[in-house]
DNA sequence: CGCCAGGGCCATA
DNA sequence: TATGGCCATGGC
């Protein structure tokens, strides 16, 4: 069943990938700002570095500086510090992607969920999109989705990534991939207000909402 | 005007 | 472990 959701989305929005971001520290910054917010607001923030977005320049600004350059991402008082923080936790491996990339996976995010700022969905984001782990990424139009298909997957978080890696391909590719499909559907129908009817996943779906 | 958006932290029970 | 309040902006 899991498999025929993603072939039916992927049948209907072809080969999506993500993340929009040029670099992998781009990556990091853009999965702090857009922690429960609209990826427009996430833009306008980014474009207000005006290109000069480097981890060197996140720690030297004053943090009253950050705060008004991500002010469109809004909560930029919490998400200022999570941006010194990531960063700080990037700098301890001197930005080196490789020495990141060959550590245990386990491991590393079990370090990442330990810098303030970074829960479940920002870790796994992070390193997905940044570093090509293979980890499930679960977001809330993952949930949303989940709860409305027959596909008993659990609840929480933690529950609905087992499931997905437990029956899918350790593979970051298909990770990126499925995520990436299920947030477009969650964008066009799969909202808290459903548009089921042009939904791709109208036949599979057990809930038709409106 | 109210609702919502690719969460996480913290206090409480 | 599991809720609930809080954080803030811009689009619709």
């Amino acid at each position: 069943m899991l498999k025929n959701i993603y072939q039916t989305l992927h049948a209907h929005y072809g080969d999506l990938r993500w993340w929009p971001a040029d670099t992998p520290f781009e990556v990091m910054v853009g999965a702090i700002l857009t922690q429960n917010t609209a990826w427009t607001n996430v833009e306008k923030a980014i474009k207000r570095f005006e290109g000069n977005l480097s981890p060197e320049r996140i720690l030297a600004l004053p943090l009253e500086d950050l705060q008004e350059i991500i002010q469109p991402a809004g909560f930029y008082r919490q998400k200022s510090q999570y941006l010194k923080a990531i960063t700080e936790w990037f700098m301890t491996y001197n930005c080196d992607l490789d020495l990141i990339k060959n550590r245990p996976l386990l491991d590393i995010r079990t370090e990442i969920l330990q810098v303030q700022g970074v829960g479940n969905e920002t870790a796994d984001s992070i390193l997905l999109y940044a570093f090509d782990f293979p980890t499930f990424v679960v977001d809330a139009y993952t949930l949303r989705l989940f709860s409305r298909i027959p596909v008993e997957a659990g609840k929480t978080y933690m529950e609905v990534k087992k499931v997905c890696e437990d029956r899918l391909p350790r593979d970051a590719e298909l990770y990126n991939h499925f995520h990436s499909l299920i947030v477009q559907n969650g964008k066009e129908y799969c909202k808290k207000k459903p548009d089921c009817q042009a939904c791709p996943l109208y036949d599979i779906c057990k809930k038709r909402i409106a």
